[in-house]
RNA sequence: GGACAGGUGGCCGAGUGGUUAAAGGCAGCAGACUGUAAAUCUGCCCGCGUGAGCGUACGCUGGUUCGAAUCCAGCCCUGUCCA
């Protein structure tokens, strides 16, 4: 039988480490980037072909599901895998993020958040405990303690004071998620450091983690609007404040260069929307950079998106068909280009960790990043 | 031939004396998107100029007026109906 968790890391290279998180529903390779399906779906692809594209887990959100079609329904309907059609592992957020992307629509107190829902709403409440109910009741397989993404910007001592209460849930989440004892003993749980830009706070956060214990370890707090030069500032220090036997999962990141270099840092795990949202806004991601296809100078032009890349899209289709399906707003146009994308960030992982095992990532990184800014 | 209705920037379409280089939409040209309130959002979009600004512009011609896309006259064109 598959262990519940474990992590082995193969090789490592520089900061760089490649391995597998073995869990019951799969193995995941690490450095991983894991396709966001927010709501029982990564968007305008099928289960297939998220699989077909090298993806060996995808996330799926609290939040949403829990309002639509709702935790207690989707646990009567056999849970997120069948309904959905994937067997293999789903990391879901807790809700944390939503509290800050949804501000305008939250109350937050020590007890949790009260959310007024996007959809009609109606006022919904998600403290740690009922984030993990939830996660629990959708089956998930790596659950993320609930926090509290501290939004950029925000001071030493507004860090210090969400970094503190995320801590506090963090103990409650743990608390919750082993109360779940049959769950408990198939999914893992992680831990989200936060303390936004600052060391100290980002050390204290590392520390009360660790002390309390997770499975994995997530940065959080990250992305949110400071910039790569400073997101880099924070991953010079923050992996290392981590176990380093313990995989460690950068929230919500990012572009293919923001990746690259947080994998030079020590980073294992990875999700973002870009992929899928820039898909279907137009934007393909390239080796040679990103491109917005909906641009005139794509309307005859009859390369691929990406010669380099092995998906579908781009082997049986051109880049004047894709701008004319994109403009047209067809249906077609979105499938396609996220599928392309979704493709290339999996092909990147894979050549990621490719390079890593042959112990030639820093060489890797470089060629990568010229060719990626060449904007050829 | 007659009666109505109407002719506005690439298209559709507001506007019926000054605050109008002219709402809004579409098309067009770009940009953004990072634990998804996103098949979304933002900017530009008559010409010249970096800019202040200048020049042209609401079918055509002429008129009224300090001032006209807006009022008047004639003409041209389009649609519907009647002969």
């Amino acid at each position: 039988m598959q262990p519940r968790f474990s992590f082995t890391i193969h090789a490592r290279d520089g900061k760089a480490r490649q391995g597998t998180l073995a869990m019951q529903r799969g193995a995941i390779r690490t450095p991983a980037f894991m396709p966001v399906g927010t709501a029982a779906t990564v968007k305008a692809m099928t289960t297939e072909d998220v699989r077909a594209a090298g993806a060996d887990i995808i996330l799926g959100n609290t939040y949403h599901l829990m309002l639509r079609p709702g935790a207690e329904r989707m646990a009567r309907l056999g849970g997120l895998h069948s309904f959905m059609n994937w067997d293999r592992p789903i990391l879901t957020d807790s809700g944390g993020y939503q509290v800050m992307s949804l501000s305008d629509l939250t109350k937050v107190t020590e007890e949790g958040v009260s959310f007024k829902s996007h959809l009609d709403g109606s006022r919904h409440m998600i403290s740690p405990e009922r984030s993990m109910e939830i996660q629990r009741l959708l089956g998930s397989d790596i659950v993320m303690a609930f926090d509290e993404c501290t939004a950029d910007g925000a001071n030493h001592e507004e860090a210090a004071r969400s970094m503190a209460m995320s801590m506090r849930w963090a103990k409650r989440s743990r608390d919750g998620f082993d109360a779940g004892e049959d769950h408990a003993a198939r999914a893992a749980l992680f831990g989200i450091q936060q303390g936004a830009l600052f060391e100290d706070l980002r050390q204290q956060s590392a520390e009360q983690l660790i002390d309390i214990g997770f499975d994995g370890y997530a940065i959080g707090g990250l992305a949110v609007g400071e910039g790569q030069e400073a997101m880099f500032d924070v991953l010079d220090y923050a992996p290392e404040q981590l176990p380093n036997d313990r995989p460690r999962y950068l929230m919500g990141v990012g572009k293919p260069d923001d990746i690259i270099g947080a994998v030079a840092r020590g980073v294992d795990m990875f999700d973002c929307v870009l992929p899928t949202r820039s898909g279907r806004n137009g934007q393909a991601f390239t080796s040679t950079g990103p491109i917005n296809i909906r641009n005139a100078r794509y309307a005859e032009d009859l390369a691929p998106l990406d010669e380099h890349c092995p998906c579908p899209a781009s082997q049986n289709y051109s880049r004047a068909y894709l701008h004319h399906l994109i403009r047209s707003k067809e249906i077609l146009g979105a499938m396609l280009m996220t599928q392309h994308n979704i493709c290339f960030y999996q092909n990147m992982m894979q050549q990621i960790r490719d390079a890593i095992s042959e112990g030639r990532f820093a060489a890797f990184q470089k060629t990568f990043l010229e060719r990626y800014s060449s904007g050829a």
